[in-house]
DNA sequence: TATACTTTTAGTATCTACTCTTAAAAGCAA
DNA sequence: TTGCTTTTAAGAGTAGATACTAAAAGTATA
């Protein structure tokens, strides 16, 4: 109704813009919103390539649905490549496009926590560990494609308290610090304070 | 071919777990996965009031289409509640058994993190922010099933740099704070050293 | 063992939102 | 008017379902 006496080429250039700007419209509703019958909509993204509403339904569904198990940061750590328990440890994580911010290239700063906690925490002696105080510094920005290696040294153990240094690196280059104190689990199962 | 010999109530729970496991399957492929024939996954999905695989997956697009609309922070941790920029802004977190360590019901510290960092960051006013410094604090561990509350609060304000407050609460009861400077990267895109 | 009931399977018609094909009408330009 | 592009129409076929009817298979009970 709203769109009168478009030529070909700017009512393929409109369709273009108002499918990925809502892909849930059909065939027919966007027939009316160019006032143009269904099969020249059809002609249209015949010529444009575009596909049917279910599989455009269907490539939102599945990139959100991959967006969402990949943002599990449960599954950051890395790749632990060397390791002395209670001494020190070593992981290295490829960083991707899908640890930036959406525009930039930036890795997220969570991310980098995550590789370094998960370090920390697996450098560690006990079956399970819980971050009681980390200090951490981020020195410089990472972008995605870069390299982190961590390398995590046991500074310190204080009776169920661990301090754990973790630094990572970018092509010797130092991004990210951090002291962390862990605090074993273990012994104390009921307590709630730590 | 998997599953033989279930009885209807089996079958119809993990029906229900492979549907919410991955949206994506058909009746057809469904009914080979138990065994039997389409017609009683049909009966099986009435009885249990489960959709349709296309409405299964609108849902799945529509369900993420509009929360990368609603918020342009895609990336956030929890759900954004309350934001005034450069003010305060507050985000909930439900935690699941998916967040915490292998056998126990301890949040894992990278996922309390990531939503105080992700809160910090939607509060700031800047189109990308980058975690500069985080002085942080655990203070009780959360197990799974609990609500986090985060609570941030924009402190100082220098130049391109931004200090933010956060607390995250569980029923009241603080569980961590986190200091974080962001750092703006706007008038910086081209420098490296923050 | 026969009867009753539940569970499963089969078959047909209908739906949506298409594709793919053939064909005709409408618009416009030399 | 002829020739070309653009648009519309009509018909058959598709996937993945719903809705309905009916029959077969399995199981429990008297």
């Amino acid at each position: 109704m709203s769109k009168k006496g478009l030529s070909k080429k700017e009512r393929q250039r409109l369709l273009i813009k108002t499918i990925t700007d809502d892909p849930f419209l059909n065939d027919e509703e966007l027939s009316e919103k160019f006032n143009v019958s269904i099969q020249t909509i059809r002609l249209d993204r015949m010529e444009l390539k575009l596909p049917e509403l279910r599989e455009r339904i269907k490539t939102v569904a599945e990139e959100n649905y991959a967006k969402v198990r990949s943002i599990d940061i449960a599954e950051i750590v890395g790749e632990l490549v060397d390791l002395e328990l209670d001494k020190r440890g070593i992981s290295i994580l490829e960083t991707t496009s899908k640890m930036t911010f959406g525009k930039t290239k930036v890795i997220r700063g969570e991310i980098i926590f995550a590789q370094a906690n998960s370090l920390a925490i697996a450098t560690i002696d006990a079956k399970v560990a819980l971050t009681g105080v980390a200090n951490i510094k981020y020195k410089l920005p990472v972008y995605a494609g870069q390299k982190l290696v961590a390398k995590a040294e046991v500074t310190r153990v204080r009776g169920n308290k661990k301090f754990v240094f973790v630094k990572i690196y970018v092509k010797q280059q130092e991004v990210f610090r951090g002291k962390f104190i862990l605090v074993s689990l273990e012994d104390e199962e009921k307590k709630t304070d730590i």
